[in-house]
DNA sequence: AACGCGTCGCTGAGGTAACG
DNA sequence: CGTTACCTCAGCGACGCGTT
């Protein structure tokens, strides 16, 4: 396989302009950079530029921008993304433009290429970091970086290989949306608002459908319960907000001995308790607690609720709990002007849910449940098809693709 | 004139203290 | 003890200036 000097592919690097506020010149940023090697045009600002810098800088389909400054300790500079856009548009300092030379390489090619440099991590060799902002060596990368060049053809099939692999992946990632979408519609098909209650299911408050109140509805300890002094290595764990977030009970950060465990053992969370968080950005973001979960106790940003299934399904309550309507009437009206705080216990506990049979909530549980086997299903079919991507990309990098 | 190089303010996230 | 509000931390994205 031959291997071409970047240098010799591209032209001359074009720098970017900052320009000024007020213009009509459509400047791309790093915001503006997915880590898919798209641009996303959802937030481009607009600057004031000289028409002359205007016209010598202005993007061509098929040009790559990469990325000099910024990224961050997880993440390198050196991120290309692809401009395929007929309009005018700059792109800003902490950018390049490098302009493939069509007559040596395809574009698209190119892009793949550089892109697996990034996610392989081998821009990461070519980083000046001192402090905070990271550049990118561009004139050292394009000195010393080598691309495999096979034929303009055989990098044509290359990149459309690639372009069919990235389009799968597109495709589950949006099938597990329509997934999610899914769920939620489930809900209000069987159920109406719940709120408006248009369709007359008989109303109970979250006192009468626990276990017990003073167990089974809990907000954390407060006060000087849980200091950071009182936390050991390892023991029972301190259940947070993140763990509430995405159903995520991986992570643990606090952790506290048995002694302090019994003493505050009313705190503690059991398989199938519902935890909420209780305030800031992801105020009333809920989960249940899975099987297998560590012992521990929530601390005072989170709520615990222990329902009694015989009357209300966890399910059916997250649902419930989730719709847009009951976050709407439950949470913005208590909401005043410091961050959002989980409402007063008295009106969670005189809030109306509606009930309906528990025939049709263990249906609408094992619907979520089919409905969350297929999810999961995709989600698996996802993580196949970014592994057949990037095993695709590895290859085409090597040189061993077609 | 263009390039390379650093740092700081904003804001999101979310745990924690003060207060009644 | 329950409610309300604040504080801290860290990630992230912006620009201007000295140097080539």
């Amino acid at each position: 396989m031959i291997e071409k000097v970047l240098k010799d592919l591209v032209e001359k690097p074009i720098s970017g302009e900052w320009g000024t506020d007020g213009g009509d010149i459509k400047v791309l940023r790093t915001t503006n950079f997915t880590n898919e090697g798209i641009i996303d045009y959802s937030n481009v600002v607009l600057r004031n530029i000289d028409e002359r810098k205007v016209n010598s800088k202005k993007l061509k389909p098929g040009d790559i921008i990469i990325e000099k400054s910024g990224g961050s300790p997880k993440q390198p500079v050196g991120r290309v993304v692809y401009f395929d856009n007929e309009g005018t548009y700059l792109c800003n300092n902490f950018t390049s433009v490098l302009r493939p030379k069509g007559d040596r390489v395809f574009s698209k090619y190119l892009l793949y290429i550089l892109f697996s440099n990034h996610q392989f991590g081998f821009t990461g060799n070519f980083q000046n970091k001192t402090t905070g902002i990271i550049n990118l060596q561009l004139t050292r990368y394009i000195n010393k970086t080598k691309i495999p060049l096979p034929p303009l053809a055989t990098q044509k099939k290359i990149a459309a290989i690639l372009d069919e692999a990235d389009k799968l992946r597109q495709l589950d990632k949006k099938l597990i949306e329509k997934y999610e979408a899914l769920t939620q519609s489930l809900f209000l098909d069987m159920f109406g608002d719940p709120v408006t209650n248009k369709k007359d299911w008989e109303t109970k408050s979250i006192v009468e459908l626990v276990k017990d109140e003073k167990y089974s509805l809990k907000r954390g300890p407060f006060g000087g319960a849980l200091k950071k002094e009182i936390f050991v290595e390892d023991g029972y764990l301190v259940y947070e907000q993140f763990h509430a977030l995405n159903n995520d009970f991986s992570m643990a950060r606090y952790f506290i001995d048995e002694k302090k465990y019994n003493e505050l053992i009313g705190f503690a969370v059991k398989p199938k308790d519902i935890i909420i968080s209780c305030s800031g950005v992801y105020l009333g973001k809920l989960a249940i607690v899975p099987g297998g979960a560590k012992e521990g106790i929530i601390n005072q940003a989170l709520l615990k609720v222990t329902l009694d299934e015989s009357k209300m399904r966890n399910d059916f309550f997250v649902f419930h709990f989730t719709q847009d309507s009951f976050r709407r009437t439950f949470f913005d009206a208590n909401r005043g002007a410091g961050i959002p705080n989980f409402p007063p216990m008295k009106d969670f506990k005189k809030f109306p849910f509606i009930l309906p049979p528990i025939n049709l909530q263990n249906q609408f549980s094992e619907r979520v449940q089919a409905i969350e086997a297929q999810k999961a299903q995709a989600q698996q079919s996802l993580q196949k098809s970014e592994e057949l991507f990037n095993s695709l990309l590895q290859k085409a990098f090597k040189g061993e693709l077609v």
